[in-house]
DNA sequence: TCTTCATGTTGCAACGTTGCATGCAACGTT
DNA sequence: AACGTTGCATGCAACGTTGCAACATGAAGA
C-alpha cells in the first residue's frame, strides 16, 4: 500500500486537510505550505486512493463496457473509439465480453451495475429490452445495437433497415436480380439481422424483383466461417445468385473466400456487399464494398449521452456552479425519456461489387 | 446511490454486522435471522459497495491492462483470451490503449498502478524495461511482448527468434533465395521487430543465402497499408523478392494484396508468410502462412504470473488457512527473481507458401 | 481597545465495509 | 449454585478521502 495523505501531513509537517488541499488545487494555501507539502508529495510518491475516493464522492470515474466479443473487428474497431473518446472525458473504460450468452449478459449488468462503475454501455445479443431495464437500475445504462428499446433505455444505432435498402439498391442498380442476403439469425435478439433482412425486403419489393426464401441464408454466428457455408450452401443448392448482401463483413469475406474457391469470380459472377466497413474489407481481393456506420459517431454519441445522464441522475455532489445545480436538480425531478441517437452511415462501393479493373490501386484508402 | 448494509439492517432488524455476516456467508449465524436478512437483502435489492469493499481489503479483483491498439487483430485476439481467462480468477480487466506513446504508457502505468486495479499486464511499445520498472512500483506488473526485461520483469512472449527462424528456413525449404524481411522497425523499444529481423538472418546464414540489405524494409506500423506500401517499394524498387516473410499477418496481408494487385501469382511468383496467426489470414485469398503463438497461453501464463505475484507480495489479509500464510509471509521476505516465461508457437502452413491448388477447401479450421 | 474581516489552517464526521473483541443468553458440567 | 462452554449477535474502529464548520492569526476599521 502507497503512502497516504495522513503519511504525506507527517512529513511536511501539516494537517492531512491542507495536503487534501494542496492535491485538489484550493486556493487557499499559502505559497510557502504549497511548497513544502508539494515536495513531500513527489518524496512519498503519493498517488490518491481512488476507492477512498470513489466512497467519499459517489463516483469513480469508470465506465463500463459489455460487448459479445472483443477480438471481432466491428467490436474491436468500437471498443478502441469507445477508449479513446472516453478519455476526452476523463474516463476508464472496464471491457468484459459476454459472448453473447444472456445468462452471462445479466451477471455482467447486474455485477457491474451500481458498483464501482458509473456508468454502462452494453451491446445487447441474448437479453431483450425489457430484461434489461429491469436488472439495469443502479446506473445509466447506453445501449449499442439496433434493438427496439422503445423509450425504455437510450439507444445508439444506424438506422439498418435504411442501409440495408441503400445495399440492396446499389446490387439491383448492377442489373443484379437474384440477391441473396447472408446473415439471418431468428435466435437473436438484438434485432440487427432482423432490420437488414427488412430493408434488404424492401429493396427488392420496391424494384418489384420477386423476393425468393431460398436465397435468405440464416447463420448461427457473424463469424467468416458460417459466411462461407452458407456461400457453399447456396451453391451447392443450386440456387446460385449473382449477387449476395452480408449482414457483416466477416460474413461476406467468409463468403468471399467460398465464391472463390468454386471459381466464381468476383465481382463478374457474383458481386459481394457487407456491413460494417471493418479493415479487412478494404485490403481483401477483390477489396470489399460495405456500409460503413459512423463508429467514431456512435461512440461520441454514446458517451455523451452518457454524460448527460450523469450530470442529470446525480445531484452534482459539491457542484462548484449554483446555476447549475438548480438545472440539474430541476431534470433530476422527471427523468428525461429514453433517447434513440441515430449515427449516420455511407455505402462505401469498391472492387467487390464495382465493374472496375482489378488491377487497380486497390483500396480508397491507400497509403 | 443503492441501499447499503445499514439500510438492510434497519429493514431486517438486526445489527449491521449481521448482515455483513449473511452476506459473506458466515456460518454463525440462526438460520431464522439469516433467513429474515436474506430476505431484507432482496427486497432493497441490495449489492455491496465494491469501493468500501476494496478500501477495507485493499484489493479491488481489477486488474488492468494496457495494449498498443485494441483494434488491430492480435491484440484483439488476445485481449479477449485474457478477459475470458480473467474471469476463471475472478477477476475484471480494465482495458486502456496507449497507441505506443511512451508518454501514454507512462501516464497509464503510473495512474492506475496503485490505484483501484490489483495488479498490470502491459504490452509496451514505447517504454523500455528500466522506465517501465521505475515507473511501476505499488503493484505486480507483467509484460507481453519481446523486449529483454533481464531479471527486472516478469514477461511472457514467443521465442521470436526462434519462430522467424523456422519461418524463414520454410521458405528456403521451398526453393526461395530472395527472400524479403518486413517489418523492421528501429524506432520502437519493444524488441519483436529486432528479434523477428535476428532469426531470419540466422536462417539465411545457416542456409548460406546471402543476405540483402535491399530486401529488409523498414515499417512505420504494423499495419496492412505498411506492408502494401513495402511491397510495393520492392518491386519498384527491381528488387522483386520470390518470399516475403512480414513481422505480422497485418503487414503480410497488405503485401499480398499489393502483390496480387501487380498481377503476380501467390504462391507461385511470391511465397508469403507472416506472424500473428489472426483469423483474417486463415480466410484470405490465399489463406496465409504464418507462425501461430500459443496465445491461450500467452493469457493463461500472464495471468498465473499475476496471481503469483498477489499472493506472494500481499501478507493474504485474513487467510484462511493458517500455512498457507505462512508460506506467503515466507516467500514474502525475499521477492522471487522476474520470470521469463516462453510461450509455444508453430509454423502453420497455408496455400500463400504452399504448392496446392487454390481451389482447396481453403482453411486449416474450415467447418 | 474591541470588533470585523480576509486569509490560512485544522478537526470532525461520514462514505460502506469488515476484523476484532466483546456481549449475552442458554446450556451442560462440577 | 457457580462455572465454563457454545452459539449468536453486536459495537467499535479503521481503511483514505473530502465537505463542512470552526479555528487561529494578523490587519484594517470603529
Amino acid at each position: 500500500m502507497g503512502a497516504s495523505l495522513k503519511d504525506v501531513a507527517a512529513r511536511a509537517g501539516v494537517s492531512v486537510r491542507t495536503v487534501s488541499n494542496v492535491v485538489n488545487d484550493f486556493p487557499m494555501v499559502a505559497p510557502e505550505t504549497r511548497r513544502r507539502v508539494q515536495q513531500a508529495l513527489e518524496e512519498l510518491r503519493y498517488r490518491p486512493n481512488a476507492a477512498a475516493r470513489q466512497l467519499r464522492a459517489g463516483r469513480s470515474g469508470l465506465i463500463g463496457l459489455v460487448i459479445p466479443e472483443i477480438d471481432s473487428p466491428y467490436f474491436g474497431e468500437l471498443a478502441s473509439l469507445l477508449v479513446q473518446t472516453a478519455q476526452e472525458h476523463a474516463w476508464t473504460l472496464l471491457v468484459d465480453q459476454s459472448n453473447g450468452d444472456p445468462e452471462r449478459e445479466r451477471r455482467l449488468l447486474e455485477g457491474m451495475s451500481g458498483q464501482i462503475i458509473d456508468g454502462l454501455i452494453m451491446s445487447p445479443w441474448g437479453l431483450s429490452p425489457t430484461d434489461l431495464r429491469r436488472s439495469a437500475d443502479a446506473v445509466p445504462l447506453v445501449l449499442l445495437g439496433e434493438q427496439d428499446a422503445a423509450g425504455l433505455i437510450d439507444h445508439v444505432s444506424v438506422d439498418s433497415v435504411l442501409a440495408a435498402t441503400e445495399a440492396t439498391a446499389h446490387l439491383i442498380g448492377l442489373g443484379r436480380r437474384r440477391i441473396a442476403a447472408i446473415g439471418v439469425q431468428p435466435h437473436l435478439s438484438n434485432g440487427t439481422a432482423e432490420q437488414r433482412l427488412t430493408g434488404y425486403r424492401q429493396a427488392l419489393r420496391a424494384a418489384r424483383v420477386a423476393p425468393d426464401p431460398a436465397l435468405e441464408v440464416p447463420v448461427t454466428a457473424l463469424h467468416r466461417a458460417e459466411g462461407a457455408r452458407a456461400m457453399r450452401r447456396l451453391l451447392d443448392g443450386g440456387h446460385a445468385p449473382d449477387a449476395v448482401f452480408c449482414f457483416s463483413d466477416q460474413l461476406a469475406l467468409g463468403a468471399l473466400r467460398a465464391a472463390l474457391d468454386y471459381g466464381l469470380s468476383v465481382p463478374r459472377d457474383l458481386a459481394v456487399c457487407g456491413f460494417d466497413d471493418i479493415e479487412d474489407g478494404r485490403y481483401a481481393t477483390p477489396s470489399l464494398t460495405t456500409v460503413a456506420p459512423d463508429k467514431a459517431e456512435i461512440a461520441r454519441q454514446a458517451l455523451a449521452c452518457l454524460a448527460d445522464r450523469l450530470k442529470a441522475g446525480r445531484p452534482a455532489l459539491g457542484a462548484a456552479d449554483p446555476g447549475d445545480a438548480e438545472a440539474a436538480a430541476g431534470a433530476g425531478d422527471a427523468p428525461p425519456p429514453a433517447r434513440r441517437i441515430v449515427a449516420a452511415h455511407r455505402l462505401v462501393v469498391r472492387e467487390s461489387t464495382a465493374g472496375r479493373s482489378r488491377r487497380s490501386t486497390g483500396t480508397d484508402r491507400a497509403v
